[in-house]
DNA sequence: GCCAACGTTGGC
DNA sequence: GCCAACGTTGGC
């Protein structure tokens, strides 16, 4: 089981509306790099939801519960969604500045690489986000 | 609203 | 296949 983190913005699809809908399509992804890890999800792993601009911070986690598949919004064949459900709402939601701020998530792509938009996370860094959301 | 960082495109 | 130019993302 892996861990992995989506990003949206608040403005478009907010975790509320994820919650509202009970799942999603993860849709309109078109960068290589987010597809690949996309592709590499597989069914129960849990993905936390960030919302960029608006927010800046992880809100909670949702559920994948269908593995790759063409994506419906576009003819394209190179690009996929998946389908995820939420998981858990957070207690306390992660800022970003929380996230800069402890040392152990230094290394975070959300930190190192943050315009990717689906991105893996360690178990460990996995471990320290459900501590910080308590 | 600005701009740095990154990805993509296209001419050579 | 390199790299300059351009477009997009997202934090500030």
């Amino acid at each position: 089981m892996n861990y992995w983190l989506i990003k949206s913005e608040p403005f478009v699809y907010s975790y509320d509306q994820l919650v509202n809908d009970g799942k999603t399509d993860w849709t309109g992804v078109r960068n290589y790099q987010a597809r690949n890890n996309l592709k590499a999800m597989e069914k129960g792993d849990i993905c936390f939801y960030y919302h960029s601009n608006e927010g800046m911070e992880i809100v909670g986690s949702a559920k994948v519960n269908k593995t790759f598949f063409q994506d419906p919004t576009t003819e394209d064949k190179n690009w996929v969604a998946v389908e995820v459900v939420p998981h858990k709402k957070f207690k306390k939601t992660v800022k970003l500045q929380d996230v800069k701020e402890d040392k152990r998530l230094a290394n975070m792509v959300l930190v190192k690489n943050s315009r990717l938009s689906v991105q893996p996370v360690t178990a460990a860094e996995a471990k320290i986000i459900e501590e910080l959301s308590k």
